[in-house]
DNA sequence: GTCTATAACGAGATAGAC
DNA sequence: GTCTATCTCGTTATAGAC
């Protein structure tokens, strides 16, 4: 759906970030070391500091990555001739997508781990969750002024709770190891904080 | 408000484990040694390792002490004269409670890093979220049968959002260091769920 | 119960050959 | 670009004295 994966085969530095990416998203930052990297990857250690110096600059083409990648989906929906509705549905798929293989947002991941990381990987996650949210605020704005959503507040309160509730649904469905468990909370989000119940 | 602070002076066990909570709930399990505790204890490390012989001990003391804590604290809430929608005010306080000094809820933390935990840990994490879910779902059941909730569908859907949307809105929240933040998203998404503006 | 001393290992990172 | 070898430090944990 979204392009959200890698090519089987690519040049080192994007097999690292790869497999960083996931080690990331299922560990956490400081859950996962250069050796884990190496072994998967099947080269020797200082290899990795040829392509990232150090860890916390890896750390920040993580983030630039997966971020640049999550705004071109964003762009991706909002270009579409959808409706409102259509549209968070489809932002919801790209949460759904990413739970796949037991992984957690790589931004949320990292927002558990917020305080012990380097300046440059921090301003990098509350920028993500900014841009999130201005995105869906558009998009509340826009189904508000069609009368496609009802929102019972200000629309980037709506965003925030649509943004903050996938992030927390994610991480309790990932522990309980349910993808359902997410999918149908955030249906259920959704219908609640855009008024889908009062439309039906 | 809710009893979730310890007694300024206490034995060894109960400091080491005070001083733990707060280092997992802000840099996490993963993210904290015993040379910290030991170093603001003002104590040696080998003593930690006398009440806590290895680390996954002290991990699954430190769930066992908040989860006996939050379920003290529901079953207080539960005992009230209040309605539904006070009890669910009060659930909303404990979370708010937690995020004082930038704190993430103990289990929301792990669940984060769930797949890098000792097994009884990860046991513990799943089951202070049934609990709380449990315990949702039979406040909102009670609101419903009142007439005081309206909500759009099952009763366990809705304690699901509700834990999921106050862990990730936590998230987030300390990921921007406004606690404000917090608790607009936590009183929006409770109106949203529980149909607070169709009653108004 | 708390200490000093130390073991045993893994971490991030560097030097320098190829 | 990738390697071997190595450094330095931090980690959990143990032994044994007090």
């Amino acid at each position: 759906m979204a392009p959200i994966d890698a090519p089987p085969t690519a040049d080192t530095r994007t097999r690292i970030l790869d497999v960083a990416e996931r080690l990331v998203q299922t560990r956490g930052f400081n859950g996962f070391s250069y050796a884990d990297v190496a072994a998967e990857l099947g080269i020797a250690k200082p290899s990795l500091h040829y392509h990232f110096a150090t860890k916390a600059d890896l750390g920040e083409a993580l983030i630039r990555r997966y971020a640049a990648r999550f705004a071109a989906a964003l762009v991706s929906i909002a270009d579409r001739p959808d409706d409102a509705r259509n549209k968070l549905d489809a932002y919801v798929a790209l949460y759904t997508d990413v739970l796949r293989d037991q992984r957690m947002c790589l931004c949320g991941m990292l927002a558990a781990e917020y305080p012990t990381l380097p300046a440059p990987m921090r301003a990098a996650v509350t920028a993500f969750f900014d841009d999130n949210e201005t995105w869906l605020e558009q998009v509340l704005d826009a189904g508000r002024a069609q009368g496609a959503l009802r929102l019972t507040g200000p629309s980037d309160e709506a965003a925030r709770i649509i943004v903050g509730g996938l992030e927390g649904a994610m991480l309790v469905a990932r522990s309980h190891g349910d993808p359902v468990r997410f999918e149908t909370a955030a249906g259920r989000l959704l219908a609640d904080v855009t008024g889908a119940a009062s439309l039906a």
